[in-house]
DNA sequence: AAGGCGGGGAG
DNA sequence: CTCCCAGCCTT
C-alpha cells in the first residue's frame, strides 16, 4: 500500500462506532430512509447514481408514485419510463431498471434477490449498488464503497494512491470489508460513512474542525485535506456539432428514436447531420434522397436556433433549421422518422437539449 | 485497463 | 471555468 505516513493502527477499531454515532445525530431526513422494501432501496440506489441527492428525489418520489412495487414497473411501457427518467442523464440506468424490473417479476415471482452475490447478478447492479442493498435491506455485513467512501478513507487513512487504478479499488475494498466488521450495524455504518462523505468530510472545504475523527485523520494532521483522494486526469471534453432539421406540417413535427450506441440512446430528436465542421450551412450538406426531397418541397421559417449542451465528456453545439411543408403536399418520411402532434411529442423521451429547443420554440 | 455515458450544483 | 456526484457496462 502507498501510505502518505504511517498511519494511527489504532482509529481502525473506533471508525465504524464513531461513524455510527455522528450519523445518529446528522443524518438527513430522507424518503428511501423510511423503507425497508429492497425494490424501493433499489429504486433509490440507481437513481443516486452518479448523482446527487438533491437532483435525485424528486425523481425516486415521481417513480414510487408511478410504480410502487416492482410489478408495476415490470408492466410499464420502456418509453414511458424513460420519460419519467428525462433529464436525470445516463439513460442506461433506466433501460437497466426496467430490465431488472422484469426480470424480478417474471424469473424470481417477484421476490427480490437477497444476498450481495446474488444481487451483483442483476442489470444496472455493480458492486457498490449490490452492498447497498445487500445492508439496507438484508443486514448483510458488505462494505459500500462510493465516491464518499473513497474520500473519507483516503483520508482519515492518508492513502495517496490513484483511486481510478485497479490497484487502488482494491486496496479501499480490502480495507472497507475490514473497517465494516466493528460496526454494530452494518447497514447503520454504510449509511454513515456516505453521508459523513456528503456533508462533513466534503470534496471542498471539508468541515475539518468539527469532525469527530480530527485527531485520527492523516489527512488533516498532516495538512494534505485538500490533496486526498489523488484521482488522475479525465479525457478532454469531445466537440460535435448537430444540425437539426425540424419539419413541421399541419402541426405535426417530424422526430425519430436515437438507436446508435451514442450519447442519448434511445431517446427522441429530430432529423439530423453530424458535421466535423461548427455551423455548416445548410447548402454544403449532404442528405439523403428522402430528406433532400423534403427539404426541396418546404420552405425555410425563422433564423435557425443555435444551441449547446454540456454533458461530462462533450459538447455539442446544435443548429436547428425549421422546415415547414405545405400542408397539402403527400410527404413520405424516409425510415425512422415519424410525424408526432405536439401532445404526443411531450410523452416522447427527450434529451435536455431537445426539451430546451421545444420550450424556446412552441414556449 | 480504459473509455463511454448526462446533467446539474457548488466554489 | 473545474470538480464531481450513493457507478456500471462494454471492449
Amino acid at each position: 500500500m502507498d501510505w502518505l505516513s504511517d498511519y494511527n493502527p489504532s482509529v481502525k477499531p473506533v471508525f465504524a462506532q464513531t461513524l455510527e454515532r455522528w450519523y445518529e445525530h446528522h443524518k438527513r431526513d430522507l424518503p428511501w430512509r423510511h423503507t425497508n422494501d429492497p425494490y424501493r432501496i433499489w429504486l433509490s440506489e440507481i437513481i443516486l447514481q452518479q448523482t446527487r441527492v438533491a437532483q435525485g428525489r424528486p425523481y425516486y418520489e415521481r417513480f414510487v408514485a408511478a410504480y410502487p412495487t416492482v410489478s408495476d414497473m415490470a408492466r410499464a411501457d420502456e418509453r414511458e419510463l424513460l420519460r419519467l427518467w428525462q433529464g436525470l442523464g445516463y439513460y442506461s440506468r433506466a433501460r437497466n431498471l426496467h430490465q431488472t424490473a422484469r426480470y424480478v417479476t417474471l424469473q424470481l415471482n417477484g421476490k427480490f434477490p437477497e444476498t450481495y452475490d446474488e444481487l451483483l447478478k442483476m442489470k444496472g447492479i455493480g458492486s457498490y449498488t449490490a452492498a447497498a442493498i445487500a445492508s439496507f435491506a438484508f443486514g448483510e455485513r458488505v462494505p459500500v464503497v462510493d465516491g464518499n467512501v473513497y474520500r473519507v478513507l483516503a483520508r482519515v487513512f492518508g492513502i495517496t494512491e490513484d483511486i481510478t487504478t485497479t490497484k487502488a479499488k482494491k486496496t479501499f475494498a480490502t480495507l472497507a470489508v475490514e473497517l465494516i466488521q466493528a460496526a454494530d450495524n452494518p447497514a447503520t455504518y454504510n449509511q454513515a460513512i456516505m453521508e459523513f462523505g456528503a456533508i462533513q468530510c466534503t470534496p471542498v472545504a471539508p468541515d475539518c474542525l468539527l469532525c469527530p475523527l480530527q485527531q485520527q485523520c492523516q489527512a488533516y494532521l498532516t495538512g494534505r485535506q485538500h490533496l486526498l483522494p489523488v484521482k488522475s486526469k479525465k479525457a478532454p471534453v469531445r466537440e460535435r456539432y448537430f444540425t437539426y432539421i425540424v419539419f413541421r406540417q399541419n402541426g405535426k413535427v417530424a422526430m425519430q428514436e436515437r438507436i446508435a450506441r451514442d450519447i442519448w440512446q434511445n431517446l427522441y430528436e429530430f432529423f439530423l447531420v453530424e458535421d466535423e465542421e461548427p455551423a455548416v450551412p445548410l447548402t454544403r450538406l449532404a442528405f439523403p434522397d428522402p430528406i433532400a426531397a423534403l427539404l426541396k418541397k418546404g420552405v425555410q421559417t425563422g433564423v435557425p436556433v443555435d444551441m449547446m449542451q454540456l454533458l461530462s465528456h462533450q459538447r455539442v453545439r446544435a443548429w436547428f433549421y425549421e422546415i415547414e411543408l405545405p400542408d397539402n403536399v403527400d410527404t413520405p418520411l424516409p425510415t425512422g422518422l415519424q410525424w408526432y402532434l405536439t401532445a404526443e411529442i411531450d410523452e416522447l423521451p427527450k434529451p435536455v437539449l431537445i426539451t430546451n429547443y421545444l420550450q424556446r420554440s412552441l414556449g
